[in-house]
DNA sequence: AATAATTTTCAGTAATTACTGAAAAAACCA
DNA sequence: TGGTTTTTTCAGTAATTACTGAAAATTATT
């Protein structure tokens, strides 16, 4: 029986196959996840016949979340000399990615939900009875405090990393 | 043509409908966002039955989301008295409720996930050659960010209300 | 303009996730 | 104890979401 060595592609599998599992649960597809983690932990570019192969997946579905990263933000498009197709590669710091993922739910989930809120709140505003009060009410607090949130999230997305740092610091003390 | 008058059901149900919408884009279960959204607007406890029949979904269903939404710590069973049966009532305090959401998110996601970096960057360490080298710099980069935000997520969801606002304001001056 | 490489789209299908409804179990009651 | 109400489970099915693969469109090359 031969002596198992861990090798790179071992342990880089590990976290893709678990980077996947951990997106679906916050609402990304799965093979967006696992694509991220592909390209996040690679030394260089990749092509999309890299990503299709190494993730086994078709070229339709390695293309489309591609784009989708692309869409987000968290991976861009770069070319080789001499190379006519496109590569990917991802950004690379945490707190950059995490200043994008922040940037793109607040555009596309907070936002409109905020809009739904408000609605609710002014459609309910001058309803009567008890029924319509709590209903109201508490519109009124989740308006407040998803509001909040977001500009909680636009404070910390306009941050550089070290004023983040600077402050988490003076948070914990 | 008759009049067309808004009612706190119309309201309601949109407002159930979009939280629904919402909730499925951060990985809760559609229906499971809609009870939720149900009770939280809800002037009085409501039973199994009236869940079904508002939201016309069947018995199970309405059963296996209203105990997930017990186990997350979001709504609490209560009797009426002369009454045999269950009725479900939600935390109206949307600051709790966002603390509770904090704790069981880190709890059951947050924790595994650390638990996986932390795995990845200790195989990754002794692995030489320029591709295992930026692996496990991302994983390391990864790993404390993680570390960072979930020890923040004590912080905030160990924080009062009244405290959480004051520090906001600091953050905000 | 014809050829070749690459990207993009999308109809059809597969995989996953959510739901129903009825039956079983449990809790309560006389 | 046997009957009644309520909760729980779960096999089967429906609905949703994701993926494939091939064709069409685009872009570059000679």
């Amino acid at each position: 029986m031969s002596e198992q060595v861990i090798t790179l592609t071992d342990i880089r599998e590990e976290f893709v196959s678990q980077w996947g599992v951990m997106g679906a649960q916050w609402g990304i597809n799965r093979t967006m996840a696992q694509i991220h983690a592909l390209l996040m932990t690679s030394a260089h570019a990749l092509s999309t016949d890299e990503v299709m192969e190494m993730l086994e997946i078709s070229r339709g579905n390695a293309h489309t979340n591609l784009k989708d990263l692309v869409g987000w933000g968290l991976i861009k498009i770069t070319t080789k000399k001499g190379e006519r197709k496109e590569f990917f590669e991802a950004e690379k710091g945490v707190w950059e990615m995490f200043r994008r993922i922040v940037v793109e739910r607040k555009r596309r989930e907070i936002d409109p939900a905020l809009a739904v809120l408000r609605k609710c709140r002014d459609e309910s505003e001058e309803l009567r009875g008890k029924d319509a009060e709590v209903f109201h009410e508490q519109m009124k607090e989740l308006e407040e405090f998803v509001a909040f949130a977001s500009s909680m999230g636009d404070r910390v997305a306009g941050m550089q990393h070290g004023k983040a740092m600077q402050l988490a610091f003076k948070f914990f003390s």
